[in-house]
Formats: C-alpha cells, sequence, structure tokens
RNA sequence: GCGCCUGUAGCUCAGUUGGAUAGAGCAACGGACUUCUAAUCCGUAGGUCAGAGGUUCGAAUCCUCUCAGGCGUGCCA
C-alpha cells in the first residue's frame, strides 16, 4: 500500500514537472509515513516541505499544487488534506482497505515475506560457545537473536546461512583438557591440586565420570602429555554434543559447524597472514607480526603471531572471515556479546584488508542478561561454576518465553530476565498476551464450523460491512506487517516485530470484547470471520519469525 | 586516561532513520463476564525525553560539551 502511494507521489511530482506547475526538477527521497494520530489521515508526506527552499515557495502553496494534480485518482483516495506547516495527509478509500484483506489469505503463510534482500547471500554466525563448558543464559540471548535475524531476513528475501564457529584450536582447549583429566584422577582416589584457572564447574565432574566409564584408570598413570590431548579432545566432543542438544532443544539448528582447527590443518591461517603481508597490512616488530588494523580507525595495532611463533585468536579471526567470503557471502554478520564490543575495529579492519566494504561485516552486539528471580538478581559467575544454563532457564519457563523474553527488548540495552514473570501466565507476561489472541481466534473458527456458518471461499465474501473503527484499524494495522518485516530485517532488529505483535493482538482484544463474530447477520459474520482469519495468519507468521509457537488452543 | 553502549512516566521499555499533541505494558485508582476463551477489555492519573549549548521551517532523534551507570582497553581466548 505505502509503495503503490510512493510510486504515485512521485508520478505526480515528475508531472508538475513536465507541465511547468513546479519547475527546480529535484527528486527528493520521498517518506511516507503512517502517521501518529488517526486524524491525520491514513499517510502522510513530508515532500512539500523538502521542496520549499529549491522551489522557493511556501510548504502549502507547493503542496496545493501536488494535491491538485494527485486528486486525479479519485478510487483509490477518500480524502487528502494539506495540514500544519505542510504535510500532505492521505485518507485511502475504505474498500481499498478492506480488499487488501484477501491478498492476506491469499499469501497465507507467505504474507510478510518480501523481495528486498533479492537473493543477496547472508551467513550469520551467532552462539560459538567455546566448548568448554555448557551454555548459559547470556549465549541464549545470542541464540535467540541470531536465529530469528537469520528467519527475519529470510522472510525480506536473503538467501541465510546459520552458522557456529567452534573455538578448538586455542589452549583453553588444553585447560579443559587438563580439567577433565585432574577430575578424572581425582574420582579415581588420586589426591590432588585443583588449580584456579582451570573448569571449575560440575559438569567437568561428570565428563570425567563418563570417561572413567570408557576407559576405566587405563590413563591414571600416564603422563600428562600424554593424557591431557585424549581428555581435551573427548571432553570438547562431549560438551559440543550437549550443546547442540540444548539449541535443538531451544528451537534453533545451524546449518554449518566450522571448526577453527580445520583452518590451521588446510593451511588456511597461514595463507592468510601472506596475503594481508602481500598487501602491506602486516609489518614485524619486536619479533612478533602486526596487522596494521590503526589504518581503518582501531586504537592500536594487533599482534597476529607471536614473537614465540604461535598465532593468536586474532589470526585465525583473519582465515576465517577470508574464508566466509571466499564462500561468496555478501554479507557476514557476526552475532556477539557486548563485552567483544573492543574487537569490532579491528574485525572491520580484516573486512577492509580484504579489499570489501566495512558494511560487508555486521556485527551485532547483544547486550548481557541479567537473571532475576521475583525481582532479586540470580547470582552468576562463569569463574565459580556458579551459572545459571540455558537448559535450566528453558526446562524451567519453556522455550517460547525464554524465546520471546531475549527478543523483546533491542539488543543494545541491557535485559532483564525475570523467571517468575516469564513463567507467570498473566496479563504481566507480553508472550502469552499474544499467543492468547491467536488461541481465541482459532477457537472462534471452532465455533464457526460446529455452526456451520464457516465459510469455505474467502474471496467471494462481501466486504462492505466491516466499518467501525476498530474493524478499520485492524485492517490497516494488518497491512504495515510486510513493512516492518522489512525494515527488522534492514536494521537487523529482531524486536520490532516482538513490538508488532503485541499491537496486534492488542487492536484484536479490543476489537473481540467490542463486537460479535458469530451473530444474526452471516454477511457480518463471514466478513469478520476473513479479517480474524487475516489476524491469525499474521499473528502466526510474526510468532514464527521469532521462533515461538502459535497455539491453536490455551 | 581513551573507546563503545545506555540515560524517555514510580518500574521495564518502544519511538517508523529529522516531523504534527512523545507512546505501550506493569504498578495505582474506578469500571465491564447469563454471550465466540476475563491469560481479555474500557476509563482515570502519571513527562524539564539526564543537563547545557548548537545545526533548521521542525530535534527524544544529528553535532559539541558536562553529568551518571555498564562494558572494554593483553604477544589471553
Amino acid at each position: 500500500m505505502k509503495k503503490t502511494l510512493l510510486g504515485h507521489v512521485r508520478k505526480c511530482l515528475e508531472n508538475c514537472y513536465t507541465e511547468g506547475t513546479l519547475s527546480s526538477g529535484i527528486m527528493p527521497e520521498i517518506v511516507i509515513e503512517v502517521p501518529a494520530h488517526a486524524e491525520h489521515g491514513d499517510f502522510a508526506t513530508n515532500v512539500a516541505m523538502q521542496l520549499a527552499k529549491p522551489e522557493k515557495k511556501a510548504p502549502r502553496q507547493i503542496a496545493e499544487i501536488l494535491v491538485k494534480e494527485m486528486g486525479a485518482q479519485k478510487d483509490l483516495f477518500e480524502k487528502i488534506e494539506i495540514a500544519g506547516p505542510g504535510f500532505i495527509n492521505f485518507f485511502i478509500n475504505k474498500d481499498i482497505w478492506r480488499k487488501s484483506l484477501k491478498s492476506i489469505v491469499l499469501a497465507g503463510d507467505n504474507y510478510g515475506k518480501g523481495t528486498t534482500g533479492n537473493g543477496k547471500r547472508v551467513q550469520v554466525e551467532f552462539v560459538s560457545a567455546n566448548p568448554t563448558g555448557p551454555l548459559h543464559i547470556g549465549h541464549g540471548r545470542g541464540a535467540a537473536t541470531g536465529d530469528a535475524v537469520a528467519s527475519i531476513l529470510t522472510a525480506a528475501g536473503f538467501e541465510v546461512v546459520r552458522e557456529y564457529y567452534i573455538n578448538d584450536a586455542g589452549n583453553q582447549m588444553d585447560t579443559l583438557g587438563r580439567s577433565v583429566y585432574l577430575r578424572y584422577c581425582e574420582l579415581l582416589g588420586k589426591t590432588i591440586e585443583f588449580p584456579e584457572n582451570c573448569y571449575q564447574g560440575d559438569y567437568i565432574k561428570d565428563i570425567a565420570r563418563d570417561l572413567i566409564t570408557k576407559f576405566g584408570s587405563r590413563y591414571l598413570d600416564t603422563s600428562d602429555e600424554e593424557a591431557i590431548p585424549v581428555f581435551a579432545k573427548l571432553g570438547g566432543d562431549i560438551i559440543l554434543q550437549g550443546i547442540k542438544q540444548d539449541l535443538e532443544d531451544f528451537g534453533v539448528v545451524h546449518n554449518t559447524w566450522f571448526s577453527e582447527q580445520t583452518l590451521f590443518d588446510s593451511g588456511k591461517v597461514a595463507e592468510a597472514i601472506s596475503y594481508m603481508q602481500q598487501n602491506g597490512y602486516i609489518y614485524e616488530n619486536e619479533g612478533a607480526l602486526w596487522f596494521r588494523t590503526t589504518d581503518f580507525g582501531d586504537d592500536k595495532d594487533r599482534v597476529v603471531v607471536r614473537g614465540n611463533g604461535v598465532t593468536t585468536y586474532f589470526a585465525s579471526d583473519i582465515a576465517y572471515h577470508k574464508e566466509k567470503y571466499e564462500r561468496g557471502f555478501d554479507w557476514v554478520i557476526d552475532v556477539w556479546g557486548a563485552d567483544h564490543h573492543g574487537y569490532v575495529p579491528r574485525l572491520k579492519g580484516i573486512v577492509q584488508g580484504l579489499g570489501r566494504d566495512a558494511n560487508d561485516l555486521k556485527i551485532i552486539l547483544v547486550q548481557l542478561v541479567s537473571l532475576l528471580r521475583d525481582g532479586v538478581p540470580v547470582a552468576m559467575s562463569t569463574r565459580s561454576g556458579e551459572f545459571v544454563t540455558l537448559k535450566e532457564v528453558v526446562d524451567e519457563v519453556g522455550r517460547d518465553a525464554a524465546r520471546y523474553f531475549f527478543l523483546m527488548r533491542r539488543s543494545d540495552s541491557q535485559l532483564d530476565f525475570d523467571l517468575e514473570l516469564a513463567k507467570s501466565q498473566s496479563a504481566e507476561n507480553p508472550v502469552y498476551y499474544v499467543q492468547y489472541a491467536h488461541a481465541r481466534i482459532c477457537s472462534i473458527f471452532e465455533s464457526a464450523v460446529e455452526k456451520g456458518i464457516a465459510p469455505e471461499d474467502f474471496s467471494t465474501i462481501p466486504l462492505i460491512k466491516l466499518d467501525t473503527a476498530e474493524e478499520l484499524s485492524l485492517i490497516k494495522f494488518l497491512g504495515q506487517f510486510p513493512e516492518v518485516v522489512e525494515g527488522s530485517a534492514l536494521n537487523f532488529e529482531p524486536h520490532r516485530i516482538t513490538y508488532y505483535l503485541q499491537e496486534l493482538a492488542g487492536l484484536f482484544h479490543s476489537f473481540y470484547n467490542k463486537h460479535r463474530v458469530i451473530g444474526e447477520d452471516p454477511e457480518l459474520s463471514a466478513a469478520r470471520l476473513l479479517l480474524l482469519k487475516c489476524t491469525a495468519q499474521t499473528l502466526k507468521n510474526g510468532l514464527l519469525l521469532l521462533g515461538v509457537s502459535a497455539p491453536e488452543r490455551m
């Protein structure tokens, strides 16, 4: 709707230029928006104000010229008004609005999808937690965000791949192996001293127990050099399996699991370093190799290969991101915890060093989650092993509530996650508010089917009787969904969908409380059923983008 | 010290990329179920958009400075 209007305004402006009623010939970027107040129309544009300067005319005067030109389209508009400093307010013919319902029914599960992405290839890399411990609640927010961003981009017409990067090459794997091995020895009766820098959590003991079942006491008296790599490998595998399981239970499925180690095995790290060397971004100083990230706005240059010849994590990142683009992705999106924000400039440096635009890499920073129970903070510390896992949260509040809560806020802002609130089946809980709207509509349809009044063919229902304020605002709001999806995609902001759905559910609940759907007038009932069918469809499509279910009964 | 993020109603947060009278939910107060789901709805009240300058027809939104909170600032990952 907005797009046809935009085309119409542009055409009229062109006509004014050819007819000579306007003279500047300037074609500004035309903005059509939905005004905050209904009395300002269905849509409004500020184009007359934008043209005031080049045309050297008062905005209202320009508006009048444009409106005269646009008035020709009588069937599209109910009226066009000039208001305030020079806004042009459009009131769309109600029949056009009503007809839009039929296109929603026709689109069905595809309603909301668009073609903005134009098949552009996008990789979303998210979660990517080190395989040294189970996922905690912070990873949960990253998982929900990455997954929703991927779904929303897909809906907007992008071709999306979800990827998990496994950090299985650094010395944290060595620490994992050592931690598991020490617990293994301990469980077999040996007195050990467990170092502070080892992983403290109880899950290490669980893995050690598994390995006792597997090995018995075979490694009890072997050297560390022999045992630790074995324990690191097996421990990492077990943890990674657990991570996969937790993600699956959370409804998140990655298309690819990319191992950091393979970058070393295939020589891609060395290759990437020499590539950057050839392009003059790497120099030697004090025995180490440095990447000139200051060329790209970083505070200081960063070490790629240490004095002792060992590469840094940053070296892997160069190779990994080079590899990503070589796989043909137009955009790469990394979802990180906000505590890693200091790494953004150097990653942007990599991308530019590869000869690409800095915007080809988008980094979504997800702020930390504070877990509360009835408003009281739950203590968390990865160091001591006292963290709340994603699994615990999902088990307690359910997948839908957990996902919705993680997506309710802009990822930029810190999130308070209240366990009791997420569980509560009350008005305070927005997940149920939205889901309830869907379930309510389904229940109405059940009742309509029982009474034999559910229409079989929605395309022939006359809609003229949909004329109350509640019905019309619901219809108009439904029409915004595709644009909301598009905006959400292009800005990588899933929370826009949650806000839209809450408002849509609210409009429906208001309508429901004021009007009966199944009544004496069969034509009105049928028309209202169509309206509700569209509402349920949109609620469902939106919830699906967030990875939240749309229950038919609650 | 420097850098990034945040600051909007008592609380938790939106704010359509610079638009018209700044919006929701919760909490507070007062109402609505003999009907298709009350996990709902209707109404009342609540604001120096942290503060000060600037940019312009127009600023919560852009620029500068100040204040407050969080995070980061390794030849760790």
